[in-house]
DNA sequence: GTTGAAAATGCGAAGTC
DNA sequence: GACTTCGCATTTTCAAC
C-alpha cells in the first residue's frame, strides 16, 4: 500500500493522540474531518494501523520490573516452538529470534524480581531450552510509543520520497 | 493511586481499543457511560493511563528490520548520558541499563539491515561506548501491545488483591 | 476532497442511593 | 462518594456533489 505525506501525517497524529477528533487531525493536516475519517478507514482496512491503544503506565499497575532473557535452545527448535512456549506467559511483553549466539530475545515486564525469577524458571524448563541468560532492567532510558516517530524517518511503503541518509539527518 | 476491579476492567477494554465509546465500556463492565468517563478522566489525572495511540504495523511503514544491541562503556558513564546519546536517534525505540557484562541495551528499529549498520556506527561513535555486541531479529514471536494484560496479573499499587502466585497460573 | 444532514456519542448538571 | 438519568453540544457517519 502506498502512503502519502497526509497519510504520514494522519498516522503521527494519531500514534500522538488516538482519541483525537477527525475534526482536530484534519485541522492539522490541511483536510476536512470526512477527509480524514476516509483516510484513517483505509488504513485500518490495509492494516497499515491495526488498532487503537491506552497507554499505561506500568508502574502505575505494580509492573515495576522488567528483565530481557536471552534463550539457547536445541539444535532442532523452530522458531514456533519458541513462540507457543513464550506466549503463554502474560509477563512477556515480547520475543523474538535473534542473530548470534542466543537463539532468541524475550522481553519479561513483572511485578517485582523475584516474579521475574519464577517466570524465567518456567521458561527455562520448557524441553528445548538448553539455558538461559538474564538481565535484569535497572533503568529505563527510552521508551518510546511503538512508531512515535515513524514517519519522520521511513518512506512510504517501497516507494521512498526521501533518501535513507535523511534518516540519520 | 487505589485501582478497582473496575478500574482494571476499564483499562484493559481501551488497551484493547482505545476507540471504543465509554457506553461499549460501560456495557462491557457494567457501568454507565458517565461512570466510565468519569473514571477514565480520573486514570488519566493521576497518570494511570499516560495517554492514547494508534498502533501501527511498522513494516507496513517500511520498518523491515529491527536489532538489539548491547553496549559496553566506560567506567564513569551515567544512565543519564547513555540516554541523551541514544535518544537523540528516532530509530532507537527503547533503551535501558541492564545487569550483566552489558551496561546498556538498546532496541533499534530501521528500514534495512545497512540503516541498523548505520545507526549501530553512529552510537558506537560516542565517546563512553568502548564496544558494541548487535543482534539481528530474524523474526518477532511476541509483540504485546504494552499492558495488554496487565490486569490479568499485577495487583493494583502496593495492594495486591490475588497473591502473586496466582500471577503464575 | 468537500459539504450538509441524520444518528450516535460526549459531556455536564441534577438527582438518587 | 459514586452511580444514573436526562438534555444539549459535539462528533461521527454517510449520503450527494
Amino acid at each position: 500500500m502506498e502512503l502519502d505525506r497526509l497519510d504520514r501525517a494522519i498516522i503521527a497524529a494519531l500514534v500522538e493522540d488516538a482519541r483525537q477528533t477527525y475534526a482536530e487531525i484534519g485541522h492539522h493536516v490541511g483536510l476536512s474531518a470526512s477527509a480524514v475519517k476516509r483516510r484513517v478507514d483505509r488504513l485500518r482496512e490495509t492494516g497499515v494501523i491495526t488498532g487503537f491503544s491506552a497507554r499505561v503506565a506500568p508502574r502505575a499497575l505494580g509492573w515495576t520490573t522488567e528483565a530481557y532473557v536471552e534463550l539457547f535452545c536445541q539444535g532442532k527448535t523452530k522458531p514456533s516452538d519458541i513462540a507457543l512456549a513464550v506466549a503463554k506467559f502474560p509477563e512477556v511483553v515480547a520475543a523474538a529470534t535473534i542473530t548470534g549466539e542466543a537463539d532468541a530475545l524475550v522481553h519479561i515486564r513483572a511485578t517485582d524480581v523475584r516474579h521475574v525469577e519464577r517466570v524465567i524458571e518456567r521458561i527455562a524448563a520448557e524441553a528445548f531450552v538448553v539455558r538461559t541468560k538474564s538481565s535484569i532492567v535497572l533503568s529505563r532510558l527510552v521508551d518510546e510509543p511503538p512508531g512515535a516517530s515513524l514517519d519522520e524517518v521511513a518512506g512510504a511503503g517501497q516507494v521512498r520520497e526521501t533518501p535513507p541518509e535523511a534518516a540519520l539527518r
